[in-house]
DNA sequence: CGCTTTCTTGAGACGTATCAAGAGTTGTGG
DNA sequence: CCACAACTCTTGATACGTCTCAAGAAAGCG
């Protein structure tokens, strides 16, 4: 499976420096390839994992489960990403992980990743940094649920998972995959699904987006942006040209 | 500085074992400690940072600052947290640090972290369970400020701070410390002023905490946690007693 | 002791949740 | 291939909760 070791590499050389012999190193590992149906789980909220996951073609959502019966999605994860990087040193998942579309995820034995951290630290650093980006992006989704008003709200999500895609170069044109129900995009942004189909609605009618057949198409980037209220700085990644939409 | 050092090592003694050599290559590091008064600034949103800071007393808060003008808390912190852990591999601050009510801080260069990680690597270890740690109380953040209704809401916040208070050795009796004013809660929370008063009116006459001169004072934690849904596994802290309460 | 800030309480407006029903879509089995 | 079931999306009407606005009380500070 060359390609999804290269996946791998190309998200980490997002932020850091990788030589020939990290990449090596990642290459060396052991990845065990699974595919998921839409909406399928493959960790609970519990477990104890010995493996970490890395998306290699799909989208991956993690979420909380709560007490009333709820579900919370946390955040979404795209090709190259490590979902799990969080559950690395962790007795116990305080969150589930599920495909969203149909997606692929290769599982990594921990035990494999340490021995890889000890003989090329630098590899170890860089996940790290990945895990720090992803608090970066938990921290931003405080904010945007909390404090940002419905429409905002929803176009800085799309504007967060439009970047991130076209980071990770899954943006044709001015479209990339996103398959997301409404009621899955209510149990992001903290709204009921009639409000979610509004503000759906209105952000089309605004002329910056447009979400169907589970495909997300940006017509005004700047547009989204601003009514997004987004800025990519905690993203952390390499500057890249703005899209040109 | 003795004490300061030995309030790091306590923490992370919480989720990690440190060999003697650890503490050791701790204790060897530079701090330099500033005392903040309350709501000062000592890290800005857009700072590059080239210090970690530990927090050796007092309470200490991160949040955004929106378009908008908003203020969005995102986390606080006390004695023994390491704020931004989360700026050793960051370019620029995606947030700020300030000062809750009067606190202490130390603040480590990053090069001599990085080189103490070399030598100890169980420290870097350590360290990054500390971000991973953070990491958990964010995702539980977007939940708790999505999913949870108004009072469920505050209770839950009260209860992570109070156990964590425990977890550090902050609690006398029955009460810590808690140094925030009713906009902050409602900066945390999401919420306007008034209604964090007339929740915290109701959670006082439930009769399970209370909150007030910077105190807050659990009453009857079983019920409060049931109030707040708080189940404390996603802080991965030791076991500990429950509050006696 | 006044000045400022924080807290408290009330009344009304507004926005979102809830409830409900229908249209559109997808998948399945006869 | 069609019929039906299940699900997702769409839209409307209503109820409720929270925000906003406002004003007064209490507490901290110079």
């Amino acid at each position: 499976m060359e390609k999804a070791h290269d996946v791998l590499i190309r998200n980490l050389g997002e932020h850091t420096g990788l030589a020939e012999e990290d990449m090596g190193e990642i290459r060396a590992l052991t990845f065990m390839l699974r595919d998921f149906a839409p909406n399928e789980d493959f960790i609970r909220q519990g477990d104890e994992p010995e493996h970490s996951a890395l998306v290699v073609s799909g989208m991956v959502a993690r979420y909380h489960l709560l007490g009333s019966g709820r579900r919370q999605y946390l955040a979404f994860h795209l090709t190259g990403d490590l979902p799990d990087a969080q559950g690395l040193f962790i007795d116990q998942m305080d969150h589930g992980l599920s495909a969203l579309g149909p997606a692929s995820v290769a599982f990594i034995p921990h035990r494999e990743l340490f021995i890889a951290f000890r003989r090329r630290p630098t590899f170890g650093l860089a996940v790290w940094r990945e895990t720090l980006r992803d608090a970066a992006i938990f921290r931003e989704a405080i904010t945007n649920n909390s404090a940002r008003p419905m429409q905002t709200r929803m176009a800085h999500l799309f504007c967060e998972l439009f970047y991130r895609a076209r980071a990770a170069q899954l943006v044709r044109g001015n479209r990339c995959r996103m398959p997301i129900s409404l009621t899955q995009l209510g149990e992001t942004l903290g709204m009921a699904i009639a409000t979610v189909n509004r503000t759906l609605a209105d952000l089309r009618r605004s002329g910056a987006m447009d979400l169907r057949d589970g495909e997300l198409v940006v017509l005004k980037w700047r547009e989204l942006q601003r009514l997004g209220d987004f800025s990519p700085t905690y993203l952390h990644l390499k500057r890249q040209s703005p899209p040109h939409a």
